[in-house]
DNA sequence: GTAATATATTACTATACGGTAATGCTTTGG
DNA sequence: CCAAAGCATTACCGTATAGTAATATATTAC
């Protein structure tokens, strides 16, 4: 059922993790040391070990070259572990999902979003 | 910089959040004890402490009716909380995004994705 | 009024997990 | 061959957190 999201938000939960997805997304293949280097508050075993844990979930995959390794985004699963759960709240993303590009061809930097919380359900008496 | 995405990470690392979450998305405003009748593992205090995560997340809200609390999703906040994370992968998205209608209009509670055709009639041996 | 219901809060415990340091294993370079 | 580079693995530690039990608070029922 849900056994394979657990892993896969488990795995996304580390800020960490998720930025690697986001250099490899971005900047396509890099080495464990080109890595390693975005995190200059990290040691390059903790980053390898990240690298082990999104392998091991199938998010990336690995080629060595001499004495490197270079990963790179297994996208096709990655897009394939999300959809699920992602199509579970479809009738909500719908409404979104043409506001999805306007949004990424929007800055994607600032981050102001507006107050969604004056929008109180009441409930008749 | 990824400072929200983080909380919401956090949230929805939790499988029991998720599915508070999947719980209010298809079966619309619960209150406690109608989320916690479904985890019959967890006391209802646990719950709580979940809603109560979910609720600072603004994942959630809920309104008062006598002495129970009905808790609903907060659609918009979902939405515009995961949108842009899902936003910077839209290149590989979007070669999906088409298929995640289908994917929602195939029955998304059975998961079996076994070939039709070789349905016939058992035959012992 | 009192008792029971429904939820929230607190204090506590156990476990999971991210981080580092140390070590090991290949591969390149001299 | 020897040393260094690049990465993986292990052992260990500190902290965050999910869970429970107990208590608290508010509302309905009797």
């Amino acid at each position: 059922m849900s056994g394979d999201s657990d892993t896969l938000f488990r795995i996304l939960a580390d800020p960490t993790r998720r930025q690697i997805l986001d250099l490899l997304a971005e900047r396509g293949p890099l080495t464990v040391g080109q890595l390693a280097a975005e995190f200059p508050d990290l040691v390059t075993s903790g980053i390898s070990k990240h690298l082990m844990s999104l392998r091991a979930a199938g998010l990336v995959c690995a080629t060595r070259r001499g004495r490197q390794q270079i990963y790179q985004l297994e996208s096709d699963a990655f897009v394939a572990a999300l959809s699920p759960w992602i199509a579970k709240y479809e009738r909500y993303w719908s409404t979104a999902l043409e506001r999805l590009r306007v949004l990424a061809e929007e800055e994607p930097t600032k981050d102001q979003r507006k107050s969604a919380k004056d929008v109180r359900q009441r409930r008749p008496k």
